[in-house]
DNA sequence: CCAACAGTGGACCGATAAGTCCAATTCCCC
DNA sequence: GGGGAATTGGACTTATCGGTCCACTGTTGG
């Protein structure tokens, strides 16, 4: 679990056994699940109790409030997502790994029908103008994942393959976005064809950084040219 | 349930007066801006009926339910955006017209501080899997939004200006794609940067496809280079 | 002018939500 | 193996929500 620097401002939580924390575990599971599925304000605690087969008491021995649940999903959230991307984050070095790692987050879309777009997205949208400290969760997992990708384009411009002036941290936020876009006109639409269109342009993007005299400029991965991939 | 492409499958509403409709407007304008702030599901009719000086009667009286008034909602939204960018959709015929319309989307997200997001966006994310005739409204509000889009990108390419085998409609669904991810993360970080990034980096993609001879393709808009403009 | 109907006010209802409380039970460690 | 803390079960409280109901008021057209 990533802990922010500053120690963070929980309820001093009783110590916990081995049993308590699977307990706890178990209700952020389902929780996670719960609301990914049907919303924050979607998500009952008798829905949760019912999920897990625990009692209205150990929600509460284990978490504050319906806050401090939602914090905790929050959390896991964030590294399911990552995790979900690891290989493909790992070795973003070239034009040829972002569309490894494009192929991926469609993947993983295109498994669950779009149901649910992204559950960082879902989170944020919903938290965001509510919750002040699910907002910096969601804020800070979002930071984490741009990270990620800024560490790979620094890589490729490490390489050369990117043009010097190209800003790694902004083009990370913005494919991030397109990432996001796409994943919530995905499940809007019920089809992950915007989530291809949206992530296809951002890479092409990127190509506008590409040095000229990188191999992969010409599109070693997109044989009929940019943006037009068939959708699968 | 088989529904009749013209035909709205709507409660037989009662005949509205000259009062009668101003009223129901006044409730849906009420309630819009309530969802777009706390959501819909933190938005109860109490609310609604505490902002607009109305009875609870009165909201049973213009809407079945409240997923009825969610659907006027859901309309109402549409308009507003779009209608917040008709200037610059209406002449989307150019690069630099794209970039006057990017200048306007973080202009107006801009003036509210990044609160709330996208209203379609918000209410897509929360609407998706909980209301099927609202997820559709909203679908139907994406795509009429895109469709501005790809009709400024269509006459980008009768004028010769994008090449030939671009697919408007696919890089309109990309460019809407990235607004929203772009609004997301700037509501999620209250700055207008990712949004920023997000609309520049997707135009940097457009200039993949402009014309070899245009005018634009050196960058007219963009003097420092591709997605290097500095952030106001 | 008066009936019929759109429009309005607000009390009321049942369901369900978050959160409380306390007794019972299990586990860990001395 | 016993004591204290961690853990668990579930009834209970209180508040709020969506939704219903009915009496009342304004308006309008014949």
């Amino acid at each position: 679990m990533i802990v922010m620097p500053g120690a963070a401002d929980r309820v001093p939580e009783p110590a916990l056994t081995a049993r308590g924390r699977v307990t706890r575990e178990r209700i952020v599971a389902a929780a996670a699940q719960l609301m990914h599925e049907h919303g924050v304000a979607g998500t009952s605690l008798d829905d949760v109790r019912a999920g897990t087969d625990t009692s209205k008491s150990q929600l509460y021995h284990y978490f504050a409030d319906k806050s401090a649940l939602v914090q905790a999903v929050v959390g896991r959230q964030v590294q399911l997502v990552v995790a979900a991307q690891q290989p493909e984050l790992d070795e973003l070095d070239s034009l040829a790994a972002l569309y490894r790692w494009r192929d991926r987050v469609v993947a993983v879309n295109s498994e669950r029908a779009c149901v649910g777009g992204c559950p960082l997205g879902r989170l944020a949208s919903e938290l965001a103008e509510d919750d002040p400290r699910a907002r910096a969760a969601v804020k800070a997992g979002f930071e984490q994942w741009r990270e990620r990708l800024a560490a790979g384009l620094r890589a490729m411009r490490a390489r050369g393959e990117l043009v010097g002036g190209a800003d790694p941290d902004r083009l990370a936020l913005a494919v991030l976005g397109a990432a996001q876009g796409g994943l919530l006109l995905a499940q809007t639409a019920r089809s992950v064809a915007p989530l291809e269109a949206a992530l296809d342009l951002a890479l092409d993007g990127i190509r506008v950084h590409l040095s000229p005299g990188s191999a992969a400029v010409a599109g070693r991965h997109v044989p009929a040219g940019p943006s037009s991939r068939p959708g699968e």
